[in-house]
DNA sequence: GTCTATACGGCGATAGAC
DNA sequence: GTCTATCGCCGTATAGAC
């Protein structure tokens, strides 16, 4: 995060080669990226349209083609920048002293990323396209890499690498399903939420990766 | 299914309220269903075009319009069906005798759907455009359903619940990604399906959803 | 019941000013 | 570095012939 507390610093375009403006574009980019995580975790690749990105992260359109050249390059950049943030949790969770089994440091770790809206939701959609050329490759090198992960850093079995990749999976489903937004208006999502966050319902619903409304 | 062996009977449009035209559109209707279900599967909702639907089923786009009013409301309808088809596959599991434990014929049974193409594709779709008005609703409650399914039909306790349907999730999320196409390339994926695919690869692999390219 | 033609809106990307 | 203006394509849906 090169957050130089945004705002301010207009700044003077003085140098030669705008060292200070640089600093500036990196922010941007960063911003973008945010914004774009949720817009695209909300809506999809395809459901999502620049200019929403644009408007969510308060610039012009035709700047985040600029910035980013095409919107699939913007989109596998941030299913880049999410995997890495995964990875960042994940060793987080391994190196953090606690006395709770690793498996549920490094669920809490990934339910955890909720905090972050559309990081996940990104990820899951980036997982059903598989049939694109650019999107897929990156997606499957992503999903690959966590596996290995798992296997040699966390030190799981395959089987416990089935176990947390399938409950992760459904963790995704449930919220791109929205489930959480019924937890209290439908008995039976309850219902549902219960039995598919066993032990960590109340985190996600803190948490809670709420869907914002919103002009389109 | 009310396939009346599709061709022939291009018929005699005598009767004042076309009763025998009639059934020819409800094998049209199947027909676009089908098509439908493949395509969006591939390309999810709003990656789908109705021309590419209409394409595939041999008819012009703006009949796809007609038949079934919207895209969206074409897209419904393939959720409905493919429900619909979940739900007798689950059904037949439970009656058919076997000496194979429930679980494991539920499985077999949920993966034997991977034989009509797009279809549990579509479904995984819908379960992440829980924010849409009309397709998010439909998606949940098909997921609630599902789970109400397992509970009370099957007699599954919650637990169970979570398991089998965390494990269709990453099933899901094996086949958006395309990994299997990757089984015989790439020795890390063939690692990863074993893993995702506990005693059931073999049919996972012979089903294939592989995917066929072709033009957009 | 099904098609051809087309209207209409929207979106990604480019050009170019500041 | 960022914006305004705009082009050109594509996709849904409608109109209307057959």
């Amino acid at each position: 995060m090169s957050s130089v507390s945004l705002q301010k610093l207009k700044s003077l375009h003085d140098d030669v080669h705008h060292p200070a403006s640089r600093m500036k574009a990196d922010d941007r980019r960063e911003l973008i990226l945010a914004a774009a995580t949720g817009v695209f975790g909300d809506y999809g690749y395809v459901g999502t349209t620049t200019d929403q990105v644009a408007r969510a992260a308060g610039v012009s359109q035709p700047y985040v083609v600029r910035l980013f050249g095409t919107k699939e390059k913007l989109f596998v950049a941030v299913l880049e920048r999410a995997l890495a943030k995964l990875f960042a949790a994940f060793r987080g969770a391994l190196v953090a002293p606690s006395d709770e089994p690793v498996a549920r440091r490094m669920g809490l770790a990934y339910l955890g990323l909720l905090a972050e809206h559309g990081l996940l939701l990104s990820l899951s959609h980036s997982f059903l396209l598989g049939s694109d050329p650019v999107i897929g490759s990156t997606a499957r090198r992503g999903f690959l890499e966590v596996y290995a992960f798992l296997r040699e850093e966390v030190g799981f079995s395959p089987d416990e690498c089935q176990q947390f990749l399938a409950a992760g999976m459904l963790s995704n489903t449930m919220i791109g399903l929205r489930m959480t937004d019924q937890y209290d208006i439908d008995p039976q999502a309850r219902e549902v939420l219960l039995a598919c966050f066993p032990e960590k319902l109340d985190v996600v619903l803190s948490l809670g990766e709420a869907y914002r409304p919103g002009p389109k």
